[in-house]
DNA sequence: TTGAAAGCGCTAACAA
DNA sequence: TTGTTAGCGCTTTCAA
């Protein structure tokens, strides 16, 4: 199968030039006049010859980032490897994905290959590798950390700011009127710290209290069934609240299902508001209220950051990128 | 960043033995003393050594399973992925996705870079490819196709048998006393052939047929707004139909809006179905009767073929995944 | 400006 | 059973 590769010496052959010649011209390097360089690119051309990645690792760039994903079926991952690859359409670099799962032992393994397969470069979308394990991988290669708040020193990191989106929900619905709006949030025996619920949950916190209002804050999980658990057992208290805030949008979907079962209709009874504004939030069925994070602009960043590492730069950057709040059918005023 | 890196002569050094030896306790070859082994895992151990994946590849194998997603949009993309990668986890390979866009260009382009950086096979998922193009690539590599029918020569290929879904859906329909059915499929100007849309709407004439009934094929898009714009047309007929099977879930929602404005209820006035059994489907506020792919025995038995592939296989093999039916709550019998 | 040649880390004959 | 050695295709000094 790679017997019949063409290589950089038939190249050179068919140019008529060394190997060395061919692989400035490829490179673009100083020192190639315009006589050789036409020489070469027409033998490429004719040849077809593309360059072999292993070959160059071994020497020099792979041309390769990769992109860890922890979770395969997060709704917005689509949004940010398309704002990835966006930025890096008309760069020689490629992108490729490493499904790295839930648990920090399979993370931890996936990164190790990809730094094992000489990438450039990692970014990596919310990692659940403790600060540390981070530090170390940011060693060994450039590494911009997606989704994760505080603690970036040996790295860059893009991160919504989910303290601002949850402030835009409280107060949306605080503007409506609401005064017993709860949160439910994700439980999570995680080692790591900065995980973007913890802080959408701090945000709202901050948020209710900057109102004078008490908080209450429950914590089941990001799915339909844990936004169906929390709604079932906040809608049955005697003081329910009038609107809740589900910490995904995925839960809130879950939300609207236990109003559906208690007879409650949306938003004159409840009002519901999610976070991550994925694609059936739009569904005119759905029109769920939901914090957008435009996951193009958070990848697109992620990867320009990303390039600059690699060429050099060596200060750390945070880039925050700022949420929007998608207003929809799900949330109104309370009932009286 | 590679300069700290451990390598095959570290090890050599450390085991007091020879490079050779170490790269054949590495690959389980034949000829190594018990003691040369136990010595050889010690230092590997103890100096934290791994492969350099570019170097191995230059020789023999990386090690690596290139799986190019088509559309990472695409709501069962997460299941293949999983069981491809549940299947691989006990292997020594790696799995690497990448994002080949959804023009044939694009998909070319990935295609290529996964072959450059010499992976040991690759697994397309729905390619846009043409037969002649997959048949290129094939000889590059091992070659897995997923979802496209027919024309496997050169490679393997796992098909969901769409035929059957189709009939399965028909088959529901007619059972629940339903005459007017109409489907609604995907318009597209591809090149390519077999795609499962096309095979789909096809066998949905042939169920049609099979029961005696006239066929009535509308071609949109598979997209939220393709199903409503469908089915407002559809159903802005004199001789409406009692009951729309769209070929994707993703279609069949936006039928759901248009019956919820033409003030039809579902299932009573209208009943609709749908294809790929998307997680929103099973929502309780959705219940959409839909035909389920089974994804992940489908990732799982492209890896089996890839890696029986890579293994010496040469003879072509087909594998067709049946699909089920999930009948929920928007499929009923027809208004008398 | 160009080319010769020495590796990068590993595998696979082949020899011992 | 173990070790020696010649590359794999490319990049990169260093000379010419």
């Amino acid at each position: 199968m790679t017997s019949g590769r063409v290589t950089i010496a038939d190249v050179a052959r068919r140019a008529g030039v060394s190997t060395a010649a061919v692989s400035k011209v490829l490179r673009g390097a100083y020192g190639v006049s315009a006589e050789m360089q036409a020489k070469v690119t027409q033998a490429i051309d004719e040849l077809g010859y593309r360059p072999h990645a292993a070959a160059r690792a071994l020497r020099g760039r792979t041309y390769t980032l990769g992109v860890m994903l922890s979770d395969t079926r997060n709704p917005f991952f689509p949004d940010i490897i398309e704002g990835v690859t966006g930025r890096l359409g008309d760069t020689e670099y490629q992108v490729l994905l490493g499904p790295g799962g839930i648990e920090p032992k399979t993370q931890a393994r996936m990164t190790d290959a990809m730094i094992d397969r000489s990438m450039d470069g990692l970014i990596l979308i919310a990692p659940v590798l403790t600060d540390a394990e981070l530090a170390v991988i940011a060693t060994a290669t450039p590494v911009v950390v997606v989704g994760r708040h505080g603690g970036a020193v040996a790295y860059d990191a893009v991160v919504d700011d989910d303290v601002m989106g949850a402030g835009l929900v409280v107060d949306h619905l605080v503007g409506l009127g609401h005064t017993r709006i709860a949160h439910i949030t994700h439980l999570e025996r995680a080692r790591a710290q900065g995980l973007p619920h913890m802080v959408r949950a701090e945000g709202y916190r901050q948020a209710m209290r900057a109102h004078g209002l008490a908080d209450d804050v429950l914590a089941t999980s990001f799915t339909e069934e844990g936004g169906f658990e929390g709604a079932r057992e906040l809608l049955a208290r005697a003081d329910r609240p009038t609107a809740i805030f589900a910490g995904a949008d995925i839960a809130a979907l879950g939300v609207l299902r236990a109003a559906d079962e208690a007879g409650l209709s949306v938003p004159e009874d409840l009002s519901v508001a999610g976070y991550d504004n994925i694609g059936i939030a739009s569904l005119k069925r759905v029109s769920l209220t939901s914090v957008d994070q435009d996951g193009q602009v958070i990848g697109a960043t992620a990867a320009s950051l990303l390039v600059e590492r690699i060429e050099g730069r060596s200060r750390s950057v945070t880039s925050s990128v700022s949420p929007t709040l998608i207003v929809r059918g799900t949330t109104g005023p309370p009932r009286l």
